[in-house]
DNA sequence: CATGAATGAGTTTTCATTCAT
DNA sequence: CATGAATGAAAACTCATTCAT
């Protein structure tokens, strides 16, 4: 089963320099934590130490900044979500394997997930924004195979939906970026755990 | 036991016009879709049916516009959830109900929500905007002394730690602003039964 | 001598209404302490207690009312210079009288004088304010008649332009609206001996 | 005796290319024949030969430009009066000199000077404005000690008020910005002989 | 690669003025 | 007389982008 479609991979100059890359993460972080309008290229070009029009001879435009950042975000999140697949497991296992991956991600990339999160509303539907859709969808559609799977085996209840199931996980999970701080009361492994624990149980005590 | 503090309500321009009510209403509809800092003022204006320089008449700035349409949004989620608190029932029945509310609100006010989805992480520490830190760390208060006492009384299992628990609920209800539909495919009330039966009992079949 | 022309009592609306004139002292102060162009019709009519499009019932333009004041200002000082004229006295005498009643004036309607110091470079050849270019010509060449009288006479010494003279003694009486205080260190009568003290002859003690 | 504090000039973009230079004579011109409030920023471009939006390519907004020019205008001149006070001169010299260097100044740099003798009543307390009242009350210091000396050693007559006569000497000799025209019927040199004969000896002939 | 100067189209905001009620 | 809503023109300022050096 293949999560992603053919390898297509982009590289309009790639040549990785370590510049590109740090002007990259100082974007994704600017983005994220004012948003995406809320930036000016020159709030990028001052913390790299350079003019704001120095900024075009690495990237064609603000846009296309913006574009690089979600889409090594969004093929990075493929990558990961394929090799769980990859592996076969059963229903249970492989939620909880993509649950753990999802905060592990959301540690990591912070930036990028954050920068998800505030703007994926507009940017649903933006012409060059495309493959965004075209992940989630993947994405989702995975996810519901296996809470499908899972209700015709047995192992999940049956009483819920699994599209809207799968929203409330999705939303739940990479919401946390907006408060989880590293180094902060909580871990990545703490949330995860939590969150593993009413995923699976639900809140109430047994009625016994 | 009091949600909100006492009434002080103090506009500068108090007219609730139903001209300014109607701008209020454009304006929260703009921003929710585009974004605030995407939508211009003259967007709003043009929707209004007036020049840009016209809006000055009714609200001082931009930014004037922004804040009223979230303080009202707040202000009335709180007397909702102080309802709410008022009734004094037991905490399940408390937070089912404050579930519930909150599906509601989303349906019915979806554009202060999703702005407030998309905004809130770069608002939270800006200047005029603190009533929104205030009101949602009351009303994380109220909860988190829900799920405490339900814990204490055994009517809810203590294996997750209530902070993060409330966290994970109220994100993943909130944020289905930007995937619900009106008219569409489920109604709120699907999604207030699919949620609390995830949040009782979690997606696990009973492994009798 | 006249000083002044035929009457030509400007009253386009003489309904010396107290209204009226109270907007013209607002209006009056207000451009004294911030300036004609930094004072809008809303601040004058915020201070009078009424809207700003309302002040439009009462004057037909905010110059309409620039003007005013200072055509008033102008016909008062006019018609007090004239009667000092009218007592045909000595050259020195009449000088003298002449800076009493500056000095006067300068207390007593200070707004006007303040306002004419600050804006009089930018009105000297603005259309409609043809009377102040006119008035201060009248007024400089009564008072150039009177130093040459004295100096032919040999009151005054003649070893100075008389043009030149006027214009200290003008701006000097007249600057002292910038930094005068009623009811401050000095009365308008220190002030006054003070200047008459140094005009009639200056600072250097005798040489005998 | 110092009249200037140490110097502490860091300016945030000192360079002083000749595009600021030549803007900044622009903007002072301007500002000093149409008033600041009444010269736009377009007025200054469009004299420079750029757009007004590329102004802000030099100066951080319409007020900087303004400080600029009344901020170089004031340390040159405490400048120009600590090299006077450093001769070390009697009272009398003193004086003649700071009067004759205050009509060079006033010719030289006509436009900073009217611009002053216009806007100061407005600039007192404004923010950011401070070194002009921090700048004028150090020349009014130095001028009251040296009147002051004058008197004591006798060469001065004691019938007056230091504080008042240096006032009328300072609005007398900078007023002449309003009225002076290079090339004109005057020169400079003649204004400073009429001043310095009035200053010292008044208008009136010796009563022998 | 980077600078520094500029563009041009747009932004929010201001404000004198008008006018129906 | 006054209000309140609006106009319309212009203001200051922003910012992504370009380009000669």
């Amino acid at each position: 089963m293949a999560i992603m479609p053919a390898k297509a991979k982009i590289d309009r100059t790639d040549q990785s320099s370590d510049r590109r890359n740090q002007i990259l993460a100082i974007a994704a972080r600017l983005f994220a934590s004012h948003g995406y309008a809320a930036t000016t290229v020159r709030d990028i070009a001052d913390e790299a130490g350079i003019l704001s029009g120095s900024l075009y001879h690495h990237f064609s435009s603000k846009e296309a900044i913006f574009q690089e950042i979600l889409r090594s975000f969004m093929t990075g999140l493929l990558e990961q979500i394929e090799e769980i697949a990859a592996e076969g497991r059963g229903p249970r296992e492989t939620l909880d394997g993509l649950i753990r991956t999802a905060f592990r991600v959301m540690e990591e990339q912070s930036d990028a997930v954050g920068l998800y999160q505030n703007e994926s509303t507009i940017l649903q539907s933006q012409v060059g924004f495309e493959f965004l859709s075209e992940g989630s969808a993947r994405i989702e559609h995975f996810w519901r195979e296996q809470i499908e799977a899972g209700q015709a085996q047995g192992v999940f209840r049956d009483s819920f939906d699994s599209a809207i199931v799968y929203r409330f996980v999705r939303d739940a999970v990479w919401s946390t970026v907006r408060w989880y701080r590293p180094n902060g009361r909580y871990t990545a492994e703490t949330l995860t755990q939590n969150f593993l624990d009413l995923f699976h149980s639900g809140v109430l005590a047994e009625e016994s």
